[in-house]
DNA sequence: CGCAATATTGACCACTCTCAATGAGGGTGG
DNA sequence: CCACCCTCATTGAGAGTGGTCAATATTGCG
């Protein structure tokens, strides 16, 4: 697996690894105190490796997941044999939220590389976040970002075309690896070609040959896993596609 | 406006009018005292009309919103002058909650027709579900389930074709009006055909062209608005599209 | 009653999918 | 250490779904 980790994380995965959960995953409003008391409720701290499921479809719904190092997907059954994929996810997030209600994992999250994940049994968040404040208020805080991000993916499905949909894929990492220190414009994708075309809506042979000639027009650079972006200015402008100019493409 | 309202809801509006927000909202859990409670945190609960904002992007988050009757559709800009619809929602669901996170709204919400929504200022919805364990738990579900849902559309998005999604569409409805008690197979859509397309990533003619092709095969009888669901066994196989034969269409 | 917005329908075509073949890596076993 | 296999990625050619453009209802509203 030397080639398929998302390296820059894995360099700095031995800091991760002693630096509290909390402190990644509620990066404020908690006290010295109420970040132990936090950290007393996570049962299990333990490294997975490619391919190794968090919890699958149909599982009885008891913690949430947060990811310390490594990344994991989280995907749905769709027709025979494939999966559609709902999410990548990165250091400091959290997995499993979409089970809360029903009480059971409609989704199913895999390890796309050496991970180390967190279990936090969610009844003992809940109790504990009837007594402090600050994290009851972090959990609505982290859910509604869920909800938030989701929605951005919906209009980037439900809006963009094939070269839009990479070019917001790519930019979406590069924000995310740089808010947890990391380069924003060179980084290793920890994830098939094949899950990105799901994630994104889009065939694996139209990533593939996006990437082709995004790399040909001088926008990055990619060698397999491996993508440096060269041309910010010009990706974030074929993100917005028409926008700003008066032309009005789909569903005018 | 006679035409475009979802009838069924509108003829029970009276008696919506009266009930409590909670207990539609949150009809478990609570006991009399704490529906109580949280009754007194609704500040406003005023009439809406077509077109009308409940809320616009770039708002400052301060509550969030109860649907009583009628129905609201949020939407984010998208490029110029046009709109991406991210959600159509009904009688005992909540909006806003995206925007509890940043504390500004990214999306707008507007009235589909005369509807009844009721304010709940979230610093004090924030202290009660403090007091209250299951107004907490309930909060948490509530938000949960936006998540489900909105990970329900991916699935849709990114890996249905046109046909499936209307089937999606229309079986989603169905679901959540036979939820509230309304037929599941005779109601009126609120929204128009463009708002259709784009929250399901298609363009208006689509939408139009499946509509008169559903009607055509005999899976329902469609006359603008209205839409009554005649062959629900044929509209559920066509949702699930390849599904169960082993046929893999699309990322094969 | 006429204008504006929304729906419907048709013709055309482009974007992206499908199918198919080839190439490149990575892991396993001899 | 190399051969082999299997998965994944790339590339090409062709086809089809669904988008765009345009014209025509239909409805709603001032």
């Amino acid at each position: 697996m030397p080639n398929n980790k998302i390296v820059s994380i894995d360099s700095k995965k031995v800091r991760c690894e002693v630096c509290s959960v909390a402190s990644l995953v509620l990066p404020e409003f908690l006290g010295g105190k109420e970040l132990e008391l936090f950290e007393s409720v996570v049962t299990h701290c333990c490294p997975v490796h490619r391919g190794d499921y968090i919890f699958q479809a149909g599982d009885t719904f008891r913690s949430i997941f947060a990811i310390k190092s490594g990344s994991i997907k989280t995907y749905t059954r769709k027709k025979a044999g494939n999966n559609q994929i709902t999410g990548f996810y990165l250091p400091g997030e959290l997995i499993g939220l979409d089970a809360i209600e029903e009480g059971v994992h409609h989704s199913s999250a895999k390890a796309l590389e050496t991970a180390a994940v967190c279990e936090i049994p969610f009844d003992h968040l809940e109790e504990l976040s009837s007594t402090i404040p600050g994290l009851q208020r972090q959990m609505y805080r982290l859910l509604s970002k869920e909800i938030f991000q989701e929605t951005n993916l919906l209009t980037l499905l439900g809006s963009k075309n094939a070269e839009e949909r990479l070019a917001g894929f790519l930019l979406d990492f590069s924000n995310r690896f740089i808010k947890r220190g990391f380069s924003a414009t060179d980084f290793y994708l920890s994830m098939s070609r094949n899950d990105i075309g799901s994630y994104l809506g889009l065939a694996v042979e139209t990533v593939s040959r996006l990437f082709t000639r995004f790399h040909d027009d001088g926008l990055l650079h990619v060698e397999r896993k491996h993508v440096q972006l060269k041309d910010m200015d010009r990706l974030k402008l074929l993100f917005n596609g028409g926008d700003n100019q008066s032309d009005q493409k789909q569903h005018g």
